[in-house]
DNA sequence: GGTCGAATTTGCGTGATACGCAAAATTTCT
DNA sequence: AGAAATTTTGCGTATCACGCAAATTCGACC
């Protein structure tokens, strides 16, 4: 038995295997949702795909929305995280838009058509999600993950700033508003008709935040 | 029982008593969700409370979730309207602070207990919505309905400033992000110890929002 | 005032889901 | 290896959302 040779997992197979279960959960329910639609997916056919119980399925999610959402989750999560590792002299919208378009650069996973160039997700499976994500069954779920990952931006907001999530309006106002540019933006990636890249939407929307809005 | 809210029901008795049940309804189910908890609240208890059969809850209604929020959306909406309403003279966001305000000295039909002062709501009450906007079941369908008013608001927005909510990000990115005010104000309302005015809290978030939240 | 057409309510049936509970299986600890 | 802790699984149950068609209610027009 080897011992952690990288990153460790302290906790080891244990947790692992959940982490592995969970993903696997999650990517087998977007990608069946994709396929067929999300109300012609079945919770037993996501279980079998992942190869576990149906009634396991419900250890990990309560429903089919939320384990369509839970990458949107760790990827927020990672979000969180990315802002905390910024050097603490940058300016703080700097640092946002930095942790934020970085969440944007490794699109992890996404199947790829034969002979399609790396990180460059096709057709098919862009309008399958957009398809997907504009179920209205998914929409509350997709908004209450963000209400659930801002939470940790503002706690990583409010450390940055000295400010005091529970007292002050601040961290959390900027987390949710933070929020609200990503969903604008990807909105917007997922509506429109030419394919641009959703990193330029987004730095247009930061950008228009920091300035305060102002009447174009 | 219940009063109409609106005044020129064009299409008469018909639309009319849609509106009743859909408020009766939606009434009946944060009044039980408050009283007992939300799971021990069964649709077909909404349905008696209101005087129609379980079946046409769910004509007006998919959910008790929705149910409960219907209210919310209504209000939402009317800040929608009472932003046109605005003088177009007027700086879009003291447009935008005032319609907000607007929509919240209004507290129609807050239960108040006997002998409590007319619109001061009671700290039954306000401890019972408290307990029942928490529940995370309700979280989705909050935001999810708050996306559905923001809409409205945006298109507003993109009347007043003649900007275009498919093309461009501004109408619907203030939006969302007015929006978040009011949720974050909101939040900040129902967690606080002490009884602090929902509308300083709502004040100062779009102070900051307008602001381009500087680091205080 | 009476009658027809349209919209709404209702009852019933069906497919699906979330979750409590306890037994079985798997991993960790000593 | 053996015990303890955690997770998976199967089963039963209470709900629930929604399609469908019959019954009821409403509105308009003669």
């Amino acid at each position: 038995m080897v011992v952690s040779t990288e990153g460790g997992d302290r906790a080891g197979l244990r947790e692992r295997k959940k982490q592995e279960t969970r993903a696997a959960l999650s990517w087998a329910a977007l990608r069946l949702a994709v396929e067929r639609g999300l109300d012609d997916v079945r919770v037993e056919d996501i279980a079998a795909e992942a190869g576990v119980s149906p009634r396991t399925f419900n250890n990990y999610f309560s429903s089919k929305g939320e384990a369509i959402v839970a990458r949107h989750v760790d990827r927020t999560r990672g979000l969180a995280a990315e802002l905390r590792a910024q050097p603490a002299s940058k300016p703080l919208w700097d640092a946002i838009t930095d942790a934020t378009l970085a969440q944007f650069q490794v699109q992890e996973g996404f199947p790829v058509q034969d002979g399609a160039q790396e990180g460059v997700p096709d057709m098919w499976w862009v309008t399958g999600v957009r398809r997907v994500l504009a179920e209205p069954a998914l929409q509350g779920e997709w908004f209450k993950a963000s209400a659930a990952a801002e939470a940790e931006i503002a706690a990583a907001i409010a450390d940055r700033t000295g400010t005091d999530v529970t007292r002050d309006l601040y961290p959390l106002l900027v987390a949710r508003t933070v929020g609200a540019a990503v969903t604008v933006a990807m909105d917007h990636w997922l509506h429109a008709d030419s394919p641009v890249p959703i990193t330029t939407s987004l730095r247009e929307a930061l950008r228009l935040l920091a300035a305060g809005l102002p009447v174009p």
